[in-house]
RNA sequence: GCCCCCGUCGUCUAGUGGCCUAGGACGCCGCCCUCUCAAGGCGGUAGCGCCGGUUCGAAUCCGGUCGGGGGUACCA
């Protein structure tokens, strides 16, 4: 038995910056090819010239590399079917053009918007979109509107008659061609149309499977006809199979748009989540591994993922539990895996020097197991680490904490900090073990305070704020100097 | 208007006629752990849109209805 091989593509377009669901696009076609053993061609489709810019191009590549999912053909490597970019395969289109026109599936069409809207209002007709009014045309006619320096769109002879095709996420789909008007193919000024160019190369490409959204599904009906005609004027070897996937939804009930800040999949990147999470939470939209699991890894995303599977209803866009297949995805990490990560997000924000000088990365080492199991993101990272970083003349404190915790009844914390001090000033080894027993001594046995009463402040004092890694290895870390500086400092 | 798609907890889903007094996850609530925050543990909350039909039996099949979404371009 042996399986048809499979091809598939991605069709991105430069145009804005790269949404969310274009990811999870890409990740089905992904787990798709992969799954098969097959192949993934990623075609840019930048016909429309006057929406495409080099930055979303550039913002396109730039979160391919992040997620890490690699395509076998594409502009950037290659391939039998080069070149990648539509914007590059015109004369291509033009063949293809001619050939549908010599082989009698085209035609000129000479009408203008309004004159279609008329027509269609005066016949009472419940369908709209074009009437096929210029189907037949007498020379006489042509002539006419030549004359008067009317250039012709190329329109799509559709097929009388139902159009049905077996969606591998929807089961039989069909349409009349009544309902399916004559696409138009090819601009007046000769510009090939996404009608067009899209079948085409999916034709020559040899692409055999078309996954993609949801809102694509009504334009199927003609692009197989389309496939069709091209086959037989020795384009291709028909239509390829398709599977439409669900929308990816927002607030309310409209697709997620641009407007969400949530749509814009690059800004995962820049806000410290790992690919990994928001590729598992994407694939969750629509899909599920297994009844009573939803954290997996690529690899056995790609062992499990079958198409058929795939729920067709459109899905909720869930920030929040997108945080959390993002959270236990870091906790599957080593610590020395999240370092390694974070670490261009502690560079930026200055918390350790870039290149990482030796005492840094020295400290990182010993700070980080206490932050790595409690941060979710990682650019949590820099909240968390920069009080141990910072030099001692830049250190501050957050001024609501300080407020809530060393201001308040008549500085009570203050003395908290105080008597931590002086019980911390004489320790023999600066330990956290020496440092908690101090403490613990001190503040609770001998003050009788609650735990969280007693090192609440000193908390504050320490680290600035009231979130903190743990406080006793925290003022390990330190060192003696630096915090029972922190401890006077805040009594200032 | 016309065409097409979709309809299980608030959200994402499992479920393909009996294993369902519907399972898991996120969220939320409570408890435990606890130097803060996370994490972890335990428990709880909440759903098959509606009406008919088929069947011994329906979340599952059929019809209708209602609701939501998309398309209806010389955009993609």
């Amino acid at each position: 038995m042996t399986e048809t091989p499979v091809r598939v593509r991605f069709p991105p377009s430069p145009t804005g910056s790269p949404h969310v669901g274009l990811v999870r696009s890409l990740l089905f076609n992904w787990a798709f090819a992969r799954h098969h053993g097959g192949q993934l061609v990623l075609r840019v489709e930048d016909t429309d010239v006057a929406r495409n810019t080099q930055e979303s191009y550039d913002g396109l590549f730039d979160l391919f590399g992040w997620l890490g999912l690699d395509w076998d053909e594409g502009p950037d490597v290659g391939g039998p079917h080069a070149p990648y970019r539509q914007s590059e395969r015109g004369e291509i289109y033009r063949d293809a053009l001619a050939r549908l026109a010599e082989g009698g599936h085209t035609y000129r069409c000479y009408c203008t918007t309004d004159e279609v809207a008329a027509r269609r209002q005066a016949s009472g007709s419940k369908d709209m979109g074009y009437d096929r009014f210029c189907r037949e045309l007498s020379d006489e006619q042509v002539a006419a509107f030549e004359a008067e320096g009317r250039a012709p769109v190329v329109r799509f002879k559709m097929p009388d008659g139902e159009i049905a095709f077996d969606d591998l996420v929807r089961g039989r789909v069909s349409f009349h061609s009544d309902h399916v008007p004559d696409p138009a193919l090819a601009r007046a000024n000769g510009d090939p149309l996404y009608t067009l160019v899209n079948p085409v190369d999916d034709a020559l490409m040899e692409i055999t499977h078309v996954l993609r959204g949801e809102d694509l599904l009504s334009s199927t009906p003609r692009q197989v006809p389309l496939f069709e005609a091209l086959q037989q004027v020795g384009i291709g070897t028909g239509p390829p199979i398709y599977g439409h996937l669900p929308y990816v939804m927002g607030q309310g009930n409209k697709k997620l748009s641009k407007r969400d800040p949530e749509a814009h999949a690059l800004a995962y990147r820049d806000q410290g989540y790992l690919p990994e999470g928001l590729l598992n939470y994407l694939a969750l939209l629509g899909w599920a591994i297994a009844p009573d699991r939803d954290v997996f890894t690529m690899a056995e995303m790609v062992e499990a993922f079958d198409i058929a599977d795939v729920n067709p209803n459109p899905a909720r866009f869930d920030l929040k539990k997108a945080d959390a297949i993002n959270a236990a995805h870091m906790r599957l990490l080593s610590t020395e895996e999240i370092t390694h990560r974070a670490l261009p997000f502690l560079k930026a924000a200055g918390v350790v020097s870039d290149p990482v000088s030796d005492a840094d990365a020295q400290l990182l080492e010993l700070a980080m197991p206490l932050v790595a199991e409690r941060i979710n993101k990682l650019t949590e990272a820099v909240d968390m680490l920069g009080f141990l970083f910072v030099d001692e003349a830049d250190f501050t404190r957050d001024p609501a904490d300080v407020e809530k915790l060393l201001d308040a009844d008549d500085g009570a914390g203050r003395d908290v900090v105080r008597a931590a001090h002086d019980a911390l000033a004489g320790l023999e080894t600066w330990s956290t073990d020496a440092i908690q027993t101090a403490l613990q001594t001190a503040l609770v046995e001998e003050r009788g305070l609650k735990p969280r009463v007693a090192f609440g402040p000193v908390r504050v004092a320490v680290t600035g704020r009231r979130v903190s890694p743990p406080l006793f290895e925290s003022l390990e870390l330190l060192g003696r100097e630096r915090g029972l500086a922190r401890l006077a400092g805040a009594l200032a």
